[in-house]
RNA sequence: GGCCCUGUCGUCUAGAGGUCUAGGACACAGCCCUUUCAAGGCUGCGACACGGGUUCGAAUCCCGUCAGGGUCACCA
């Protein structure tokens, strides 16, 4: 079976983490069955429409592997896939509906249709619309609107039961009698999603209509719509809303400034964006995909935990390859209840994905952020190259995203070490350490063979003959030599440095400090 | 408020009447390893929203209650 998906955004300048899901499920489906994942933009409101909004949307899901088989920039059969150069169409279709009387012309002001709005509230029931015009008999409808345009609305048939058998839902169902007449052209002659949607998704021969649980309410209308076009319905999957971390409310793509916290904004600092830049930018927080790019995650990581999020595989598969993915990926096994979005399983997942790039990419895709805070040009040297290879090799599995390269590598390329305080105070103002620095010294002075292996040894020899643990030497020494506390193997650091920039740390640091 | 949907550890989930004194993962806590951090190993903490049915038996089926969410535009 060759199936035929959609996945349609509006343009607004960034891809959200929930969006991005559903586009996921979507593509994944279509991967599993075979068939088409269409990318059609929804950017029928000229007031909310950016051009140039459209552009992060393809990139990020280009980043994350997500190839559409037709729309922007690939073209296909059933084109073109921006609503705005469809809007011909629309109209055709709204006035076949006209001709039957399956719509009608509706001149209620927005006064009179406030009003009314009004009074339904005030009776504490749901406004269901019913145009005064909406039993004409057909063609007397459309001869009224070609006299005097106006909005048309969709005319929803009398005690009807409809009914979604949803792929994930289950069965839901709703009375006609329930459901409010929908405008589906504007005055201006311009279309409403809700109709628009349905028109495309008949055009563009759409078998399944994944998307998010926020529009089950408006299928009810489609499917009316669906029927009165004459086309058959698609089957319908309505995937559960993604929600803010440890709560219960849609992660919602208004409002996303304030998921940027000072925790947030710290990490952001730290791989060289000032607070401005932060600030002007709007898809820099943690419910846009551009962030997690930014910060050096994969997407393959990315893809696996949102994959993950909502649906499942058994009841122990966490890592999935892609591949496993697709091939078991089925609507049945995505749940049915929203979930919430939990950077920390991600940040783990990324991880785990992150032990499998190899020494190389991680050098390449760390230099950007080496080279934004400073410490290395845009195309270092072959020996800056090899020197941050060694040091990334050294780093093992701490680097979980490539922006970590910027926690392990300052040390080896400051040509002034800068030390942190708490390191100083932790490590060098111990009693005993200058001795054993000081001691220590001059048996590295004397040491050639220079790799962590033998200063592995010379250290462990020095503290039986001392009778130390050798924590007492490691820690001085690894702040003596990088200024802080933290870092990969003290052997591997020592080796990394050389021998003449490491004696020669550890007696500025004698002399610093006043040891 | 009307309508629609949902309710298993803090979070993601497994569970399709007996194999459930409810399994896994993240997070958290403790211990081990150790050279700090990371990784690894072990242990712990921790959930079927509540109340009624149906049944020999219910997390699983039915009803009600409660809670949460979604939606009620000439937005998408």
């Amino acid at each position: 079976m060759s199936i035929r998906t959609r996945f349609a955004p509006s343009p607004t300048g960034y891809l959200h983490i929930g969006g991005v899901r559903t586009a996921l499920f979507n593509w994944l489906l279509t991967r599993h069955l075979g068939g088409q994942f269409i990318l059609r933009i929804d950017d029928t409101d000229s007031e909310r429409n950016r051009p140039e909004a459209l552009q992060p949307i393809l990139d990020g899901f280009r980043w994350l592997g997500i190839q559409w088989d037709e729309g922007p920039e690939v073209g296909g059969p059933v084109g073109p896939y921006f609503q705005s150069q469809r809007l011909e169409s629309y109209r055709e279709q709204a006035m076949n509906l006209l001709k039957q009387g399956l719509a009608y012309p509706d001149y209620l002001s927005k006064e009179e249709l406030d009003a009314e709005r009004k009074r339904a509230e005030k009776a504490k029931r749901a406004y269901i619309h019913r145009g005064p015009l909406r039993d004409l008999p057909p063609g007397e409808g459309y001869e009224r609107y070609l006299q005097q345009p106006t909005a048309i609305r969709f005319r929803v048939p009398d005690d009807q039961t409809v009914i979604i058998p949803d792929a994930i839902c289950g069965h839901c169902e709703q009375k006609s009698d329930l459901i409010s007449d929908p405008v589906i052209l504007r005055i201006d002659g311009s279309p409403i999603y809700n109709f628009a949607s349905v028109i495309d998704d008949i055009a563009m021969k759409i078998t399944h209509v994944v998307r998010a649980r926020e529009h089950l309410t408006n299928t009810f209308t489609q499917m009316l719509m669906f029927s009165a076009l004459g086309a058959s319905i698609p089957v319908m999957a309505h995937v559960p809303v993604v929600n803010e971390p440890k709560s219960k409310k849609k992660l919602s793509k208004r409002d996303m400034k304030k998921f940027v916290t000072s925790e947030i904004s710290d990490k952001l600092q730290a791989i060289g964006y000032t607070p401005e830049q932060i600030e002007a930018r709007d898809d820099l927080n943690p419910a846009t995909v551009a962030f997690y790019r930014e910060l050096g995650y994969l997407p393959a990581g990315l893809i696996n935990y949102l994959g993950r999020l909502g649906w499942s595989l058994d009841d122990k598969s966490e890592l999935i390859p892609l591949d496993q993915m697709i091939a078991h990926f089925s609507l049945e096994r995505v749940n049915s209840s929203s979930a919430s979005f939990d950077p920390d399983k991600l940040y783990w997942v990324n991880g785990e994905y992150m032990r499998q790039v190899p020494t190389a990419e991680k050098v390449k895709m760390g230099i950007p952020y080496l080279h934004r805070a400073g410490w290395l040009p845009e195309t270092p040297s072959d020996s800056q190259v090899a020197l941050l290879t060694r040091i990334i090799e050294a780093c093992g599995d701490r680097i979980k995203l490539y922006s970590d390269v910027l926690q392990f590598c300052p040390p080896f390329f400051m040509a002034e070490l800068v030390y942190d305080p708490k390191a100083v105070e932790k490590r060098l103002l111990k009693i005993g350490a200058r001795d054993h620095l000081q001691a220590f010294l001059k048996i590295l002075t004397d040491t050639n063979d220079w790799v962590a292996a033998n200063l592995d040894k010379v250290l462990h020899d020095y503290c039986t003959a001392q009778n130390i643990k050798p924590g007492e030497m490691v820690h001085p020494l690894r702040a003596a030599t990088t200024g802080r506390e933290i870092g990969f193997g003290l052997f591997d650091t020592l080796e990394i440095l050389g021998k003449s920039v490491t004696l020669q740390r550890i007696q500025q640091t004698l002399n610093k400090f006043n040891l």
